[in-house]
DNA sequence: ATTGACAATGAACGACCGTTCGTTTCTATC
DNA sequence: GATAGAAACGAACGGTCGTTCATTGTCAAT
């Protein structure tokens, strides 16, 4: 049997593409094989070379395209406009990072800690999307200072701190934890604001400008 | 040659400590061999086996040694003890852990990438000693919320954004970079109290408790 | 009906993996 | 000075790795 009635390769593809991103984010880039990732998508080693020319390109795509789906996404959303008031659009980030960020954690995991698995060329292509994205949370910060909205007196490592703050939540948190998703997101983003002394909540008259 | 003039058994374990930390930081554990490691420490790839049992037992010790080095550090700190006034005790607790970590930039790097490469037993060692220090955090900021001093209703999740936002700065922080350690040390501090209403600089007659 | 691209197969390649083994040399102790 | 143990060596073991290859069955277009 050499090829399966019906079967396509666009979604041979695909079922390997998942495969692979479930099985780096558990257990690494190097510690999977292709031979894992082929049995996973119900297919022999040899035939995912008809898909992926090697392995380094399989987990290149797969944070390409992780990147650039994050960047679209966000660009589409009201919020990122560039007239929108500082404190709504950081909050919206925040709240859109943290959903976005829920929803595909495999991804963010492998497109995070993957960096280092990748050859010079592979990597300064995943590390601009990368950069395009704190570039989109640093305007933010960046027009909100200006403003006199926000304590950052460092915009760029004010969105470092941030970005890591909301990004880390992928690794402890847990659908099946105490508290549901929509808290800690709330609590993640009143936190994002304070930080920068942007506080919606509590004592407003405090901050900076009223 | 069998055995070099002068060489201790000791020295060769250390050695070959350091040069599979820098190397696991780099590469990650799975794509870096044992032969790589003992060429980095200047001996043939069976001589590690007289200092470590496996590789596997190499990298938890690495992992254990770092962790219970953090912990008697802090505890040894004069703000580590429970009478401390809340916001000095976070503040000091957080200028800890930026220079603790900064310090130790391939340490911390492997102890907090490399837990998915431990097997569980090692796994639930070095995941205990994990949990202490946060839970080092959580008692402070604990202590603070009920004092009225920081706003977090969740002193768990405020702990775990905190910790993400300060472990995170190893991950973009470069010694040769546009800021020096102490300033981004400085902004970190701020924003870890900012981000719990509890500010100690510009309007601080906001704190919800003066 | 024939063709050609596509998508799969199993077998194989050379390289490297973690680890073990027997041996050798050095150091410390009696 | 003999001896025991520590610490190194080179070689080897069985296994797995990423990748290639020749081949084969299937489908769409001629």
């Amino acid at each position: 049997m050499a090829r399966q009635a019906g079967s396509q390769g666009a979604e041979t593809a695909e079922r390997a593409r998942r495969a692979a991103l479930s099985l780096f984010a558990r257990h690494g880039y190097a510690a999977v094989s292709m031979r894992e990732i082929a049995a996973e998508t119900g297919v022999g080693a040899a035939a995912l070379y008809n898909h992926f020319a090697t392995k380094q390109d399989l987990l290149t795509e797969l944070m390409v395209k992780h990147l650039e789906a994050l960047l679209a996404a966000w660009d589409a959303e009201p919020e990122a406009a560039a007239e929108t008031e500082p404190r709504a659009a950081l909050a919206a980030f925040a709240r859109f990072h943290l959903r976005f960020h829920a929803a595909r954690r495999d991804a963010v995991f492998v497109s995070t800690m993957e960096l280092r698995s990748l050859d010079q060329p592979n990597f300064h292509r995943v590390e601009r999307l990368r950069r395009a994205w704190e570039d989109r949370m640093e305007a933010i910060i960046r027009r909100g200072a200006e403003a006199g909205i926000f304590r950052a007196p460092e915009p760029r490592i004010a969105t470092m701190a941030l970005i890591g703050m909301l990004t880390g939540v992928t690794n402890w948190y847990r659908p099946a934890g105490r508290l549901p998703a929509s808290a800690i997101e709330a609590l993640h983003v009143e936190m994002t604001l304070s930080a920068l002394g942007a506080a919606m909540t509590g004592d407003d008259a405090c901050s900076p400008h009223p």
